[in-house]
DNA sequence: CCCTGTACTTACCAAATGGTAAGTAAAATA
DNA sequence: TATTTTACTTACCATTTGGTAAGTACAGGG
């Protein structure tokens, strides 16, 4: 039944994002789930290629967001807001697939194949050209320079939530993230010179 | 001599930031040296308190590099600038540190002791405060959102330049890396609502 | 009803891992 | 000078790791 493998690479998605690639073992993942480390191994091979599988749906889920947001836009400015705002959201509901991205990003540098980076590839160019219309600049190195200023500023936020709950208090923490999308939507709008989303 | 604690130590941070906890072994650590990992194990007992040393390192070079920063400003705004602007460069220049740091990030959610995290409340702290005053604005989410979202642009970029460098090309990289001071303080001053510094 | 493939399982295994035990040689201390 | 301590080393070791081999049970097709 393909369903196994499905549950398959939805609980190494958690535990890579958890623990990371090294953290995980195979045997960790099959436990979570009716199965022996054998049968994910027949599904798989082995646990590179798992881990790869893994990676591709979430390259996909992330494009696939990303394709949508933007449509109802009615100016450049907007539009830039508007998708920065879906990247936000889009993180924080797919959190493990910020944090597995993460650890891709600190790791690549070892493993670096460019394989694994066009979807980034795109995803870059996509908000780079955004980010051209809405600063109205002909740059690219500024452009390119915004949108992972961004990028950071969501991603950063993401990954560290659950030291930032611990850290924080639940209370000081709630505030936190009900302040952030409007607090992301001042940043963008005043870096625009307009006035920011509702 | 505890010279060699020194070089352990060093080499220690360099396998963790490179590899994560995980993926770093003792024994590999210690090839990186003339020592045997026995030795290592010797200094300091287990490969749980060396990484404990290497991060409180860390967050002393740190909270060094904070004390010094934003002495000269005449103003809120100014110093809020320049104190970001000094991260980066810290950032960049110790990014062993900030690799490490962010990797402990994620790991810290399963390994979540308060012990771990004192330094980073510190740290957040003093620069939270330095974000009511640049923004003069009361609501502490407020200023603690931007302050993270200042610390994301900053340490995602540092993390992610090795892939950046692999992805754009060694001249476009060198282009961005050009911008982005230029393009935080753009960020920064706008959002305060004044001029950006030189 | 046989045959082939699929989806698994139990048995193994070699390599690597973190760590202990028991030394040795030299330096510090008495 | 005798003794203790420090800074290591070589020998081990139990556990965990990713992976292979060789099955078993069953489903579908000829």
């Amino acid at each position: 039944m393909t369903d196994t493998r499905e549950r398959f690479i939805e609980a190494a998605t958690r535990a890579f994002a958890e623990r990371g690639f090294y953290g995980t073992s195979i045997a960790n993942i099959a436990e979570s789930l009716p199965f022996t480390k054998q049968a994910l191994l027949h599904h798989f091979g082995s646990k590179e290629k798992l881990y790869a599988e893994v990676l591709a749906r979430i390259s996909e889920r992330l494009m696939a967001n990303l394709k949508d947001a933007g449509e109802s836009a009615s100016n450049s400015g907007e539009r830039f807001e508007i998708v920065f705002v879906a990247i936000l959201k889009a993180s924080l509901e797919h959190s493990d697939d910020t944090r597995l991205l993460m650890r891709e990003l600190l790791d690549n540098k070892r493993r670096a194949e460019s394989a694994r980076t066009w979807y980034l590839t795109t995803f870059l160019d996509t908000l780079t050209d955004l980010a051209r219309d809405a600063l109205g600049d002909g740059e690219p190195a500024r452009s390119l320079a915004l949108v992972y200023q961004l990028l950071g500023a969501i991603n950063y936020f993401v990954v560290s939530r659950p030291t930032l709950e611990q850290m924080l208090g639940t209370r000081t923490f709630a505030d936190l993230n009900a302040a952030y999308e409007q607090e992301l939507r001042s940043l963008i709008a005043s870096r625009l010179g307009v006035a920011p989303g509702h």
